[in-house]
DNA sequence: TAGATTGTTAATCGATTAACAATC
DNA sequence: TAGATTGTTAATCGATTAACAATC
């Protein structure tokens, strides 16, 4: 066991590692191998092994890792015990997509509420979810005990929506534009950009750097 | 300048980069300096200079680097001198929510068709897109060019769509669930998962490692 | 006991940061 | 010329992989 800094991708990796682990508990399964861990989720044996240890030792030399025992570890370490409150800021497609996400709330993480600036589509219900005007998200984020924003409006507004967002008292924002935010410290932001992957994509397809083909 | 293979974190960046100089470019700004791309896009100076030297010397002592030849400089390395065609798989609330999204057209990305199960929701037209019964996939997307498919169904069906879609021809997959897929080499694939990066915000607010704040 | 599999250490690899001469 | 800023090399840092003794 160790006390460094987590990185981002072991993280990233414990959510992979987790969701399986759900799955398996769900089946009844008592054990599982680091090697069957890594095989689900796209990295190593070693790899699984070492992410563990850095917080402890769950499994057992020769059997593997208890399942349920292994999944609330992993609960735990990712602050999931309890279920976060979240809103999402824009209604428009993608976001009333989100609302009502039944996974989501699952899996920890209840949308309470979304903020809108058109007036066309506020006051109504989506699955739900109350849309509100997006002037009294101060006042619904205290209310309603806001932790955690889903951002997904036009670039335009994102920089400023996050300032308030931040100033609310929101401790963790997802955002979904391309705009880079800066909400300041104490609060966490991760980015979902489709242009991002997509020109990833792009990028990997030309290359065929995946394909094995010849370079340019 | 270098011919080692490019990380997944630079291909990122350069998307920043080349998001920022189109909108520099739209601005009539002649020339950028590393560290503003920095700045602007979340690294370092040294970062950026690095990334790009990678692939060339793009700049110019004292003065800093050209917007548009470097804006097409990376839209060239990006492979985005061309019109990808994109098709989105499953035409539930995220699938549709992507159909007729302007701005991926405009940066590259058309889509030019959905596929569903649910036949109450085949046969229409989403914005332009026709909604297809996924039972021509194959048909549809050698017949349309489809190079690139967004998977955006449940996390039953994912795994042998994917199979479907690489058999079909597509050469890269945005993933949109929590299915690890497998499409075999060839196909270039990247993944987008909400809980992942929610699980992310989780970790990170309660370690209070964004926040400065004391440890656990 | 024999076989399996962990936890951990050491080795390797790659990415980021720092520094600075080159040069606009 | 003086100031700015690149391109690149060297130094640092961190993450992944390999190997294996411990032990179920």
């Amino acid at each position: 066991m160790n006390t460094r800094r987590i990185s981002d991708s072991t993280v990233r990796r414990l959510s992979g590692y987790l969701r399986y682990l759900r799955q398996l508990s769900a089946d009844g399964r008592p054990v599982v191998s680091s090697r069957e861990l890594a095989d689900e989720t796209g990295t190593t044996a070693a790899q699984v092994r070492k992410d563990l240890s850095q917080f402890g030792s769950f499994g057992q030399r020769g059997r593997g890792y208890p399942v349920t025992a292994l999944r609330d570890v992993l609960i735990r370490i990712l602050g999931l015990r309890r279920q976060w409150r979240v809103c999402v800021v824009g209604a428009g497609r993608l976001g009333s997509a989100l609302l009502g996400y039944e996974d989501l709330a699952r899996r920890g993480f209840e949308v309470v509420a979304a903020f809108e600036i058109d007036p066309a589509k506020v006051g109504r219900s989506v699955r739900g979810v109350p849309v509100l005007p997006v002037e009294e998200l101060e006042r619904e984020i205290d209310m309603r005990g806001v932790e955690i924003a889903i951002l997904a409006v036009p670039d335009a507004p994102a920089r400023q929506l996050a300032q308030r967002l931040a100033a609310a008292g929101v401790t963790g924002i997802l955002n979904f534009t391309s705009t880079k935010i800066d909400p300041g410290p104490g609060v966490a932001v991760r980015v979902m950009d489709i242009a991002v992957e997509l020109e990833g994509l792009s990028y990997t397809i030309v290359t065929g750097a995946s394909a094995g083909g010849a370079g340019p």
